[in-house]
DNA sequence: GTCTAAACGAGACGGTACGTCCGGTCTTACA
DNA sequence: TGTAAGACCGGACGTACCGTCTCGTTTAGAC
């Protein structure tokens, strides 16, 4: 029979995603307006109009959610939009995502990190779903720059993306100086000074 | 001229330097050996032989506690001691600070910027006492190298100093790679090699 | 009219009669056992295999848990049954009271008085909760005794009350010589003897 | 040496009355101005201004302290002077009696009657040194009332006392109506109307 | 249309750590 | 030696959340 290979379907209630969205927008904002602290289950229940054990029926704990969060609603907005040469593209993006860092979503970043020190599986999906996959796109683009003769042949493709982003981050959770475009841009500018073709 | 040395000697009784020796002793302990989950007054107070109540009166929460165990004993393991070329002298201090930061050092840094997120006191402390003291050295040796004519003129101390130890400092609290001394190396060739004068 | 009885039955997880029970039980063992001192939120919960967050969802402190269980438990045990004559019936019931005062009754009861020289919210629930229902009792039986002729018609009932039961309760707090059925008999004898009818 | 025959004179610093008298004269205002809670060791050193060990050194404990207090100046205030016919005297003494206690006083003795639930010291220092005394007294005065014929032969002097003092000491403790020289003295008519000859 | 199992809200519960308050002891400097 | 100052241990307080659990209610799909 041709319907026997539809999915299965569950009995029950099916999961009605608008809870889920609240929740998860509840998280982000509380994030955002405050941090680490003041990002509570309690609060986010509350805020979500949700029942706490609802969230936890879907996050394991508020590691994961702080997370889903993050990666549902803000990780979205600050996506790359590669196109012309990619030294140049870098150097904007750089720009563009210290802009956004600068303000709520470094305040979210920072709130992951800290969570990430306590949490292994925090930082698991911090990792694996946020900072590896932009590490690899970064790469991609460093890989095109070396075969369009922008940039060197011999270099270390991890250890330049270190030295882009780990300042970045590092202002973030390190804030003793602001962020801006014009400093991202200014960074941008030595780290390629030193990777020009001899 | 003698009684010029007479320190005035509070009434009570002395502070007895053993109890918060052995309190920031512990707290060290704990962090390094837990990180910041773990780290806990009681279990602080517990270590110490000493009474909650005794942390209480000189510290006055946990970060505080933090940061000072931190600056008590881990800050002066790993101080500079700067001597030839400052190029030189970076790389190789980079190369031993990555390699004591690779270690339980690493943990007790993530752990106090993630309590930095959310007590600003602990901020401040991390900051002041000890963020901006090794940024001010470092920025010192820098231009030493300057001067000599191993760097340009025209650099950014603060941008430079974001290349050099951002991506450690990323490294430590994103762990998404080791941190080794070989990697530092490479990592201040590469930073160094776009500060040439022309 | 089956209908009207039906209770509206709230949302969430019901209360779980045994863990209140459990814990108003070890409340009045503990102040049976060791008075004032020792009753401990911490005993409490210890005792009745609770968390303290469990007791202080209930009860908002300690006074009012110490009042709760006596009302609970205690109280019960020393309710008054009238059936004869008045005179006679106050008298039997004195004795009986003093009985069970002069045990552990009388331990917890100076226990409270205690508390409820700090905690006005104590001394409001043994005032009202307690103290005020049984003169309004013995003032009923009073009046019985008025109208069947056993006492004079002027007497100011408030102030027999106080002398019936105030040498009692002074004797509990104030222990300068053991209370005893007998005392208590010849205390009400005495009483009576100044109330007759001319 | 001729000296040596002077009388003995402890070797240091002599006891300097005043420190003492400050410090009872503080646990006093303390004890009437607000009761029990606020009795703090603490908070008399401070008003005292004297140090914490300096009671310690003469007050083994709290009730101790408070006891002191309170005998060296609180009761002195409200000693008895008997005069004339022993029914009249006491019933004259009972209203100032009461008239005194229903002020501070009380409060004081509230606070004195609950530190003795918890600590047996401080109860047999009430006992020994307040209680005891005054049903002492009381009771020579009521035998003088036997011996003049305005009291029956037969009573229990204990009992009397009880009925006298009971409902004072009730109500002190128990505040569930005020205390008023008018309600001591139809409470003193009512007892003695119990005791007159037959 | 009814049945039913999952989703969901509500909230009780055992725990853990917090930061505070205070008691009682002990140690020092000064008079 | 008495006193002031104050460090120290210890224990209970009441608070805030955590994560688990047990209910009653709702609801979309299966039958």
């Amino acid at each position: 029979m041709s319907a026997s290979k539809r999915q299965p379907r569950r009995r029950g209630r099916p999961q009605g995603d608008e809870v889920k969205v609240a929740i998860l927008k509840a998280a982000n904002e509380l994030l955002e307006e405050q941090g680490y602290s003041g990002f509570t289950i309690e609060a986010v229940a509350a805020r979500a109009g949700a029942a706490r054990s609802t969230i936890y029926r879907w996050w394991p704990n508020r590691g994961a959610l702080a997370m889903a969060g993050f990666l549902s609603e803000t990780a979205p907005k600050i996506a790359y939009k590669w196109t012309k040469s990619p030294i140049s593209d870098i150097k904007k993006q750089m720009m563009v995502v210290a802009e956004v860092y600068s303000g709520k979503v470094g305040r979210t970043i920072s709130a992951l990190v800290a969570q990430s020190q306590r949490d292994p599986e925090t930082l698991k999906a911090l990792l694996e779903g946020y900072v590896q996959p932009r590490r690899e796109e970064a790469k991609r683009v460093l890989m095109r720059g070396i075969e369009c003769g922008e940039l060197r042949k011999n270099i270390d493709l991890d250890i330049v993306v270190d030295s882009l982003y780990g300042p970045i981050w590092y202002r973030i959770v390190v804030p003793h100086a602001p962020i801006s475009a014009r400093w991202a841009g200014k960074l941008a500018d030595q780290v390629f000074r030193g990777l020009r073709p001899e």
